[in-house]
DNA sequence: CCTGAGTGAGAGCGGTGCTCTCGCATCGCG
DNA sequence: CGCGATGCGAGAGCACCGCTCTCACTCAGG
């Protein structure tokens, strides 16, 4: 990130801080969020407890690091898999997007768990962490605007086509989200942008479920169960099929 | 639940069993799971902390009880509130469950959090916590059952015909619990199946990110903003449209 | 060189889950 | 009724937690 230390101290301050970073990470993924001590990070690195607060201030900011650094990581993922397709595959793209999506969590469930898992009691996100927070939805309002553009329109809304008026405001906020950023660049009717918020929260909910253990018992394959649901979102939202099959492989 | 104590030590055990669990769950409304401290709740009967395990052998014991007890009564206040509407009132039915779904978790969200959000670490829920929590879903089963039996078809998945033979064993487990309980007096054909599994995990995926604040900015009023996802899940179920309007009304 | 800033170690505070012991109250049986 | 057995609350103690403070030391720059 910042140029190359001048002085001893500043080189051993650098490589310390990613030293507790990376303990941290490895706590997190092993141990969860919850469980997630100070104090068994400055022992992993070899230091008291107590060295550690010059590095980070109190526990909150180095979860608030570990934080944007995961959604980077998250956004990061899920943008590369879904890049490497072509544009008009909007089909393949939103698959493989969800599959990146889904295979990042599963990999990292500790990282799952801080992201959208329980909100850790006591502590509150700065600010810092609401764009990094945003890029997954993004990437999935990419994909349906450039759908719409394409003539992709979503299933209508059940009960016809007088209370649809209502929605409007109440989607507003995710609207001007997608429409200040440009995702929608042949705009976007109201009933996308339900469906898009809909889909975003059900392709995570299936992960929580996942994660979490609800659905042992009921789901075979999760991963193909995932793949399932996709598809069927991506069906909701007017989204054509995949251009080739196997083209958004499994592989995340 | 037992009979009435004879002996004044049964009676003292039956209260202050009684009022650490009032006390626990109070602390888990406020604070949250991971929160929930038992040595504050020793204090909260006014007793020393070590005089707890005499009533509950662990942490452990007592969060399994509250889990139960919370599984219970989500299970019941959604049974209650879609056991109002007639049976034919398919529509209503399902509206009135999903409606008391969220009103119950918006109403404890430190309930929700135990029961729903990142399990404690450590902590693995024994057996008997399995069966209530499948209470929810069975509700809701038993709808989509009642309203396929009436003649209700799921949208169709994208992709037409060819693939979902391979889904039917990848929800075989659902099919089997929906099928052994009664749930579907005339049968369900696996895309019903697949639609119930993705509704269920949907409902509480909009809760989460209401809880949890992904929904933040996004969306307006999240209690209509459900309504309208509910709206749409039964459409994607063919479920029809409640009987009459207002008929699942909006407290519960 | 020498002053000041950066740094690590340690002690300590109040909190946690949990174990063990001790003394008292209560209960059931002879 | 009396006595042994059991139930129970309190307290001390263990190892852990986040966090603060002090102290000694090292390093960088004037």
């Amino acid at each position: 990130m910042s140029s190359t230390p001048r002085t001893a101290r500043a080189l051993a301050r650098e490589t310390l801080t990613r030293q507790i970073l990376d303990a941290a990470r490895a706590r997190l993924r092993s141990d969860g969020p919850a469980a997630l001590s100070l104090r068994a990070v400055a022992r992993d690195v070899g230091m008291v407890s107590s060295a550690v607060y010059r590095y980070f201030p109190s526990r909150d900011a180095l979860l608030t690091r570990l934080l944007i650094d995961s959604y980077e990581e998250l956004g990061d993922a899920v943008e590369q898999a879904e890049a490497r397709l072509a544009r008009e595959d909007t089909g393949g793209r939103w698959l493989a997007a969800c599959r990146a999506l889904r295979a990042w969590c599963v990999a990292r469930p500790g990282d799952f768990a801080l992201l959208y898992g329980t909100p850790i009691p006591g502590y509150a996100a700065p600010r810092d962490t609401v764009e990094p927070a945003t890029r997954v939805i993004r990437v999935l309002a990419g994909i349906v605007g450039d759908a719409y553009a394409a003539g992709a329109r979503p299933v209508p809304a059940p009960g016809g086509t007088g209370a649809d008026a209502g929605v409007g405001d109440l989607v507003a906020g995710a609207r001007t989200f997608v429409v200040e950023r440009g995702l929608a660049p042949g705009g976007l009717e109201t009933e996308s942008v339900v469906r898009t918020l809909m889909a975003w929260s059900q392709l995570f909910g299936t992960v929580s479920f996942e994660l979490f253990g609800h659905l042992v018992g009921s789901v075979g394959d999760t991963g193909r169960w995932y793949d399932e649901v996709a598809v069927r979102l991506a069906g909701d939202l007017g989204i054509p099929a995949p251009l080739e099959a196997g083209s958004a492989d499994r592989s995340g």
